[in-house]
DNA sequence: AAAATAAAAGACAAATTAATCCTTTATTGT
DNA sequence: ACAATAAAGGATTAATTTGTCTTTTATTTT
């Protein structure tokens, strides 16, 4: 479904999201840590969400990575994806046609691009501070 | 969503399922050109998808593939998935957790298993002899 | 000012996926 | 039998994704 990158990138704002809501900056070795993955790999995929404003960094002693309580309220999954994964998965064909298209559809467009809009509906209306708050109330895991 | 293996995969078998309704048998060169994909790379797919039994072929003159009239009514497109991208997409964890768990589950673990679920039905339910009909009836495209 | 901390940046390396090319095997028609 | 046809199989290459390592830049504390 996603790329790893993304998948890791998902991990890694939404366990931000959770410290951010209690006023917490993080490093980078905390992040990779509680979701488990590739240190470096992880850096990188953060250095390109803070380039795109989806979390903030600050440098040196004390510093970390954390988002604000703005963009906590207003950023959703399906821009994270946006960003890692581009929008093929929002507008593509599944059967991987050049040109997703009513007009000149694939066998399983109809079928598909309900699917489709479905995934784009939940990730649309998945915010970070859902996520956050809903984590605080019941048991969820960023790794296993 | 899927790899590119897995979609020139299904547009051919739904190709070959098209011509396999009126009886033709189609050479991978026909294939190829009909879903324009890599013609050697195509090639290699149909022999997985053979050796699955998803589709039958016939060496030499007048060879070709084809699907008989059992496997255009029994097979139906998650059969195909599975073959050629495992079934990750039908039980992995969206985040990317190792195992998707309902007891360990993660943050998005219950709004992606909806998600997940519909598109696996959507496959399971769609079979090959409902799409080379629907595509007699209706004018859908395996390339563009 | 110097040392320590932590992210940013850039250059590589490894692994996987996508794609090609060449040879072999099976089948058919002449 | 022989030439032609078409899929199967194997080896290789190319591209992309995933992942690592090292250096640089910014910030803070001493
Ligand atoms: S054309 Fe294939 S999903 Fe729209
Ligand atoms: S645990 Fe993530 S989708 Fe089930």
């Amino acid at each position: 479904m996603f790329s790893k990158t993304c998948e890791y990138g998902l991990r890694a704002v939404i366990f931000i999201a959770l410290e951010s809501n209690v006023d917490k900056k993080v490093s980078i070795t905390a992040i990779a840590d509680a979701i488990e993955s590739p240190q470096a790999f992880t850096a990188k995929i953060l250095q390109q969400l803070t380039k795109n404003k989806i979390v903030q960094s600050i440098k040196g002693p004390n510093g970390g990575f954390f988002i604000d309580d703005k963009s906590l309220k207003t950023v959703a999954l399906s821009n994270i994806v946006a960003v890692l994964d581009g929008d093929a998965i929002y507008t593509g064909c599944g059967l991987g046609l050049h040109q997703c298209n009513d007009k000149k559809p694939c066998p399983l467009h109809f079928k598909f691009v309900e699917i489709r809009e479905n995934l784009k509906k939940m990730l649309e209306s998945t915010t970070l501070f859902e996520l956050a708050t809903d984590m605080n109330l019941k048991e969820y895991f960023l790794k296993n």
